[in-house]
DNA sequence: ACTAACTGTAAGTTAACACTAACGCTACGC
DNA sequence: GCGTAGCGTTAGTGTTAACTTACAGTTAGT
């Protein structure tokens, strides 16, 4: 798990998953849809693979992917166990007031 | 949101959101439990504050940082997204019988 | 067998980034 | 006031990694 968030920090490669996610895709394909060569393409579907993102399978001459639902559930279930931990914590923080008593700090963001 | 994971790709960083989410923490005890100095830490943070991912909030002289849920909400939704899609596409994908009709091809792997 | 189609791999380059050391800043205690 | 505690920031450095080019391998068609 810790490698599927390593392979989906990168641009290229997260909008690699996303095509991969919406349909099996061929090397050549996702190419052809992006700002990078073949061979870029090929190197990030490894790491993918190697993270469990993403699954091949192999049609004649056509290396074919799509995406692998263990690994997706797998950050999945990364982050629910954030959430739920933030909701105890939360509530913790609320039953000894901890937080809402002094929080006056605003500065640079960004998306929304 | 894009942001959010490439905040979570590097390990240490990964490492002090983890930290916060379990409980509120100032910049010395995040670095006193990690093999990176005070500065770095600080820097982290404000990579992972960036990225909406956690919240400061000043006490005295010591900023405490602790878990934005919000942030982590707009992470789950992004792979709770990929889910459904990937379940749709395997129920069109099981009623046309594109898969499991060819699938041979292992090879090295890791993490269960 | 030869060619074409499709892909993976190796080597090398360049930009990004995680880190440390040094410095500057603000809040609290004396 | 002065000193201390706790952080943030800057500049500089070393390493990682994403990319291209060139090459090698496998499959299908003639």
């Amino acid at each position: 798990m810790a490698n599927a968030l390593t392979a989906l920090a990168d641009p290229t490669r997260r909008r690699i998953f996303e095509m991969v996610a919406d349909r099996p895709c061929a090397v050549g394909e996702i190419a052809a849809e992006l700002p990078v060569t073949r061979p870029a393409v090929s190197q990030h579907l490894k790491v993918l693979r190697l993270a469990g993102l993403v699954r091949e399978q192999r049609r004649g001459t056509r290396h074919i992917y799509r995406l692998d639902p263990a690994g997706l559930d797998d950050v999945r279930a990364y982050f629910d166990a954030f959430s739920e931990r933030s909701l105890t914590s939360f509530k913790e923080a609320v039953e000894h007031s901890v937080i809402g008593d002094r929080d006056d700090n605003e500065e640079e963001e960004e998306e929304s």
